[in-house]
RNA sequence: GCCGCAAUAGCUCAGCCGGUAGAGCACAUCAUUCGUAAUGAUGGGGUCGGGGGUUCGAAUCCCUCUUGCGGCACCA
């Protein structure tokens, strides 16, 4: 999947470069069937196409010379591996779509002469434009864009590549008051040449490749959304407005992406949270949850498993919400952190205490106190201390996101005090739980990345250096240990102020990528707040402090659970089990007895003894996403047996009561406590 | 926090160029006792997010605050 964040690469080799000292005469070609051909040197693509046969030609959009996509147009210099691609091509796909944001900057610049253009990269799934215009745009623009675009594309105006001077190049922006061409003229490497893509009259500094003419592009495309963005994507830049667009080959793929976001939005966990009723928010509290009583069944669904993963390995604690300012000092969170920190003071006018207390937004300098009460000895590290704690940062207004960026929330946070020689292995074991963890939920596709110092920090370089080592050692170990089926990446400057981290990030089922679980090594919080053991030698030493989470936020990985399961949850986390009802209330006094048996099996069960058609209820509870429908008239009564109706079913399974009782309990079993009850 | 958009019944939404608020679902009551995705009838329900302004008159126009949505920035 490309980066959102970077402009589409391919093409490298610049025109400057097409003047050899000695000229060899010919070049050979070798085409994907293994063929190979000699050509004139400096033969284009386009002259091969056409002497293979015109409608190649035609049906050609750009070529892969030794696998990088080149304009058809350029010259071939050196023996090379030749493909020639096609519009239906996967690879095509993003010149169509760069060549629509080309045609969509045109457009935007004919209608509303004065608009500054700035860059417009491919994206994962389209394409954006970002403009500078005092007026941003609105989607009420877009009909007109749209259809200026289309214009564009019915005249087919071929897309000619120059190469410019940089001085005649920034004379022609300067003119044109581009002022953001000229910065991004100004960053372009000296020994790099400028390139111009021409479409018409209309030209714009690209690296490209493009495809032939504009009339490539076709009318599968559509405008999404405006967005504010600001330029390189500093806050301290000026905000540029965004236009998003997305292009395909054909309109059949256009409408199936369209129809993949409507999806999309159908488990969206603030539209799911609403319509199981699993919670809500409202005004007075911005990013904080009210869980209603499904939503909390699951989300205590989640913290029992996560309880029982600690497993006699870590012992849990509980330490205060709101603490003396001095702490967070001491720790550093008031120098770094601030911004996203709550105070609190007593709201007495005539209260004897105006100290301000802060109310924790991380677990770790409570542990400390916890770890720092009574003397410690190295007999007992590794010391493993876990706690449900609930934290809260103030966010930015515009960063709150349902349940998956809120100002409250539970972490699944541990410490682990800890000795040098210990380290490598405690991060191992953390690992290994992380992974397992996510398995039980049913994801598998991980990637950890170690995130390194960043500019924000305390401690001194070498502690930092001695921590990102020992981490890059285990970040090997992690992938090899994986046999592949981990990947591992770096992320330089996002760890945090007190060590360097490992971040887990997880893709859930319709493809989004979430990081979830974290694992901190910190030589320094530690020594700020004095922590120490006594050695074998009797010496007070310094513990090795391991922050790690590994759903993170309880809150977000919910909201991620919702989503990945559309809402369809398995039975173990499903808030409501089990529903029994009737055909008519002939039934009501066995369906009592059913729920009584069922929840007496340890089911969450309700009971519906509703005067309503059968139709009616089975609709009603299917769209609740209830698990398991226990249906029950007049023969199950007499044959005391139910008829089951699973979600996502429409058929039904009639069992003796205590055999589907026994099916549900066992599907009902959690994946940790089915592992250990194999294992007894 | 920044840019844009939005806020009308529990939910989804209509309500034009300012003239005094509506639908479907949900809910309640009554009738209906029915074998696996909507039985019918009747009824209740709104300071149109808060505040201010313009106006004879504001859900509608303007200002402002709050909250949400889409991005950006930030991040668990």
């Amino acid at each position: 999947m490309p980066d959102k964040s970077t402009p589409a690469q391919g093409f490298q080799f610049t025109l400057s470069n097409l003047k050899p000292v000695t000229q060899p005469p010919k070049i050979t070609v070798t085409f994907p069937d293994g063929n190979t051909r000699e050509f004139p040197y400096g033969t284009t693509g386009l002259e091969i196409a056409k002497s293979i046969s015109p409608s190649l030609a035609k049906r050609t959009v750009v070529m892969a010379l030794d696998g990088v996509l080149t304009d058809l147009t350029d010259p071939i210099v050196q023996d090379a591996r030749l493909e020639f691609v096609s519009r239906d091509d996967p690879r095509a796909l993003e010149l169509i779509r760069h060549d629509a944001a080309h045609v969509m900057a045109e457009a935007v610049q004919t209608l509303w002469p004065g608009t500054q253009v700035t860059i417009g990269p491919v994206i994962e799934n389209g394409f954006y434009y970002d403009f500078f215009r005092n007026e941003p745009f609105t989607p009420e623009d877009f009909p007109a864009i749209e259809k200026k675009m289309r214009e564009i594309i019915a005249r087919d105006q071929p897309f000619t590549k120059e190469e410019w001077t940089r001085d005649d190049t920034r004379k022609v922006f300067e003119d044109k008051d581009e002022r953001f061409k000229v910065e991004l003229l100004e960053a372009i490497p000296a020994d790099q040449s400028i390139k111009i893509y021409k479409q018409g009259d209309w030209f714009d500094l690209c690296r490209g490749p493009h495809m032939a003419s504009t009339g490539k592009i076709g009318t599968a495309f559509k405008l999404m959304k405006v967005a504010g963005a600001y330029w390189r994507g500093d806050s301290n830049n000026p905000m540029l407005t965004r236009i998003y667009g997305t292009a395909f080959a054909k309109q059949d793929d256009l409408d199936a992406y369209l129809k993949q976001i409507e999806e999309a939005e159908k488990r969206d966990h603030r539209r799911l949270g609403r319509e199981l009723d699993l919670f809500h928010f409202q005004e007075e509290g911005p990013g904080v949850v009210f869980w209603h009583p499904k939503g909390w069944t699951l989300f205590q669904s989640l913290v029992s498993y996560m309880r029982r993963r600690l497993d006699g390995d870590y012992a849990e604690v509980n330490a205060p919400q709101i603490l003396d300012k001095v702490l967070w000092e001491t720790s550093g969170h008031w120098e770094w952190y601030r911004e996203n920190m709550f105070a609190a003071q007593s709201a007495g006018e005539e209260a004897e205490d105006k100290r301000w207390f802060v109310l924790k937004p991380m677990n770790c300098p409570g542990h400390l106190q916890i770890f720092k009460h009574g003397l410690k000895s190295y007999r007992d590290l590794p010391l493993r201390l876990a706690e449900f704690g609930v934290v809260h940062r103030y966010e930015a207004s515009g960063a709150m996101h349902g349940l998956m960026r809120v100002r409250g929330f539970t972490q699944d946070d541990a410490h682990v005090f800890c000795t040098e020689a210990q380290l490598a292995e405690e991060c191992l074991k953390i690992n290994e739980l992380i992974l397992s963890t996510y398995s039980d939920f049913g994801f598998g596709d991980i990637v950890v990345k170690l995130s390194t110092r960043p500019e924000k920090r305390v401690g001194s370089d070498e502690s930092w250096d001695h921590a990102e080592r020992v981490m890059a050692t285990v970040l090997a170990e992690i992938e090899a240990k994986s046999g592949g089926r981990i990947k591992t990446a770096i992320n330089p400057g996002e760890g945090a102020f007190y060590g360097p981290k490992f971040e887990y990030v997880l893709r859930d089922a319709i493809g989004r990528d979430w990081q979830c679980g974290t694992t901190q090594v910190d030589f320094n919080l530690p020594e700020r707040f004095g922590a120490f053991y006594i050695d074998a030698d009797g010496a007070k030493k310094t513990p090795i402090m391991v922050h790690r989470a590994i759903c993170g936020s309880m809150e977000r990985f919910t909201g991620i659970l919702i989503e990945h399961f559309a809402g369809h949850f398995p039975l173990w986390l499903a808030p409501l089990q089990v529903m029994v009802t009737t055909i008519t209330s002939e039934g009501d006094d066995y369906a009592k007895v059913v729920a009584a048996a069922a929840r007496k099996a340890g089911l969450r069960v309700e009971i519906d003894l509703r005067n309503e058609k059968i139709n009616y209820k089975v609709r009603e509870h299917s769209l609740a996403k209830v698990p398991a429908l226990l249906v029950v008239g007049k023969k199950e009564a007499e044959n005391h047996t139910v008829s089951i109706r699973r979600l996502g079913s429409d058929g039904q399974t009639i069992l003796p009561l205590d055999e589907a009782i026994a099916a549900l309990v066992d599907e009902a079993t959690p994946p940790d406590v089915k592992r250990a009850k194999g294992e007894a």
